[in-house]
DNA sequence: AACCGTCACAACCGCATGCGA
DNA sequence: CTCGCATGCGGTTGTGACGGT
């Protein structure tokens, strides 16, 4: 599942980041803020390159990165969107708060596509069937049936409130089978139409105004509202979790309280040989959870000097 | 127990885009 | 307008986990 951490003909570490580099990159960026990310991983002593600080971040560090598995609902919104806008996938993304790109792409390519590829011969058997049922009439019931397709209307928007969707899905089953979704064809070119009638909470409207979709995530990720136009909104909340169980795939939530001034103000005062060994008052928010620090902030007011730069140098870590 | 195929996902790579000089 | 740099994006790869034989 990870890859075995490795180094490239610069000097750069490449692979798996391991818990120390972790620590580092949470411990810079919370403080400082991605102020360059090419420069970033020299001051925060990292043997990486900037890029690979900025992937580690955006897909696995950030604070309101929601980890766990994809929820019914969000998969359906994903097959949805993708059906939509291809393989745009931080454009979906952008509509998942807590969800990466890279998440959402893993996800489709491992899951979603063939769900998806399934589902469409499905329904090209399904045509085929009812072309034999035209010969043969009287074989199957069709069913029509409202689609209340707002929560993921075709603007983009999750706003049900912006939807005034009157279309309807056509669904022809075996009467023999009819209570199976599993079974029901569909004749519109929504595949994924029926879920919207199927899956009771979101068939309730007030389900996508009022209710977020931290209730549909596991522990407390970012809570999730709709704003006036109609999107997702994200806001943390306050949850800690230790970085060992972050290396386990566990949900995860910290504010983050990214000095960024602060950090010009150190750095103009400090130079690369120096930078380490300033004295830190953590200037982080109270909700970083410790695990999450360099070691020794919790038993003291800064960290332990046990860090060996780039240049072979011991430093204070802050 | 060993082997093999598949799955899941973190991470890398190359290209595209945006922006300031 | 062009150039260079930083960042973002999507495709792809590599590797451990896991289940089947």
């Amino acid at each position: 599942m990870v890859r075995t951490p490795s180094c490239d003909k610069s000097g750069m570490r490449k692979g798996t980041w391991t818990l120390e580099e972790d620590r580092k990159l949470i411990a810079y960026v919370t403080r400082y803020g991605s102020w360059n990310w090419r420069q970033l991983p020299r001051f925060a002593g990292l043997a990486r390159c900037g890029k690979s600080c900025r992937l580690r971040w955006m897909n696995y560090l950030r604070p309101d990165v929601k980890r766990g598995n994809f929820t019914q609902q969000e998969e359906e919104f994903i097959i949805r969107m993708h059906k939509k806008l291809g393989n745009r996938w931080s454009t979906i993304a952008a509509e998942l708060p807590g969800r990466t790109d890279n998440e959402i792409k893993n996800h489709w390519h491992t899951t979603l596509k063939k769900r998806s590829q399934q589902n469409t011969l499905t329904k090209e058997e399904a045509r085929a069937s009812k072309s034999k049922d035209k010969v043969l009439p009287n074989k199957g019931v069709t069913v029509t049936l409202p689609a209340t397709s707002s929560q993921f209307s075709d603007n983009s928007s999750l706003s049900p409130a912006s939807s005034t969707s009157s279309e309807f899905s056509n669904i022809t089953s075996d009467p023999s089978t009819a209570a199976s979704m599993e079974n029901l064809v569909f004749e519109d070119d929504d595949e994924f139409g029926f879920l919207d009638s199927y899956i009771d909470p979101m068939n309730n409207e007030s389900f996508w105004k009022e209710l977020t979709l931290d209730d549909i995530s596991f522990n407390n990720v970012p809570i999730v509202s709709e704003d006036t136009n109609g999107c997702f909104q994200s806001t943390s909340s306050s949850n800690s979790n230790t970085l060992d169980s972050l290396h386990k795939s566990t949900s995860e939530s910290i504010v983050v309280d990214n000095d960024f001034g602060g950090f010009f103000d150190a750095y103009a005062e400090a130079t690369v040989d120096n930078f380490w060994t300033q004295p830190y008052v953590a200037g982080m928010s109270s909700n970083v959870p410790t695990e999450l620090l360099a070691p020794s902030v919790a038993e003291s007011e800064y960290f332990t000097p046990i860090y060996d730069d780039l240049w072979g140098q011991t430093h204070l870590y802050y």
